[in-house]
DNA sequence: GCCAAAGTTCAAAAATTTTTGAAATGTGAA
DNA sequence: TTCACATTTCAAAAATTTTTGAACTTTGGC
């Protein structure tokens, strides 16, 4: 079933029936929102990220929000959020105001995007305080074997944010 | 200041101050707790971690307690979920059943370990699933696509699941 | 063996995160 | 220019996670 096409509702306040998800859906679907969950990613973002993953058409807000249930605010916020991190594109087919949204080709660079995203600025952020609490811890009278120890998660700290900054291409505008 | 030494309360019903947080410390478990909840683990458990890790001593129960301000329920919890990866070891002093806790050596060790069994058990599970998903959907009407998409999917779980076993040590018992 | 010290349990409370949906906004087709 | 359509916003509700602490259990010292 498939929302009903062309000029069906003109300016009736028409109810539209979508239809569920099918067994396949359903449980990639939840095996997106494991895997999103690890990452921090919520559950209605994940959903919505599946249910594009798995459609061989690009699909509209509408159709998002009747198949998977789920209201406009969260539909809204889960596209920004997709948008914002490169992982969904949209067209815009002809005579129509509405966005058709799939995902990016590339689902390694998606997922890489995300993980920038989630880790860069806490390293970044903790780069220039944990040089200053060293230094403090210098010169106050901790003990030798924690300056070491925090020596060694400056190391680890440093080694991350290069092997991230590697790792990820800048990100591009949306 | 420390928790009184020495034989301060016999059987009395004394409160004991403890120091709240140097600023080290506190900058440092704020540093903790961020990077734990990236990998969705909770702030008490990040700052008794923290606590730990910038002490050269090994320290007791109450002293936890008493210097993060949390309730027993949150200690025993904590340091049930960083004793059952591994992150923490015990001492017992002579002459009393309390124990003193202190992190493993290597947070590198640590931290595998955190991953592994963050991750590990989903991949797991989601193997057999993604088999199963890929072949209803081959026999029902998927669009080829879709099924190209799925296949991609499986490749990444396999290699996901073969790196871990790979990167990570057999968990050792408790 | 007794019992106070040490730690655990878990149901309820608190805190936090996520979702909802009515109202606001902005915009492209006519 | 107009306005209905498409989407966004955001305060409040719902769901979920985390913490608390009183009651309970276990254990080692005596």
């Amino acid at each position: 079933m498939k929302p009903p096409s062309g000029k069906v509702s003109k300016k009736s306040v028409t109810k539209v029936f979508y239809s569920p998800l099918a067994p396949h859906e359903r449980e990639l679907t939840d095996y997106f929102v494991q895997m999103a969950s690890i990452l921090g990613i919520q559950r209605s973002v994940a959903e919505i990220y599946a249910l594009l993953y798995l459609s061989a058409k690009p699909i509209d807000f509408d159709t998002i929000q009747g198949r998977l249930m789920m209201s406009k605010g969260s539909v809204s916020q889960g596209l920004r959020f997709l948008r914002s991190q490169g992982m969904i594109l949209s067209t815009k087919l002809a005579g129509s105001r509405r966005e058709h949204w799939r995902p990016t080709p590339s689902l390694a660079v998606s997922l890489v995007n995300l993980l920038r995203s989630q880790f860069l600025p806490s390293l970044e952020k903790s780069k220039p305080l944990l040089q200053a609490v060293l230094q403090a811890s210098r010169s106050s009278g901790v003990s030798s074997e924690v300056i070491e120890r925090i020596t060694r998660l400056q190391r680890w700290n440093s080694r991350a944010l290069e092997l991230s900054e590697l790792l990820l291409p800048p990100p591009k505008a949306d």
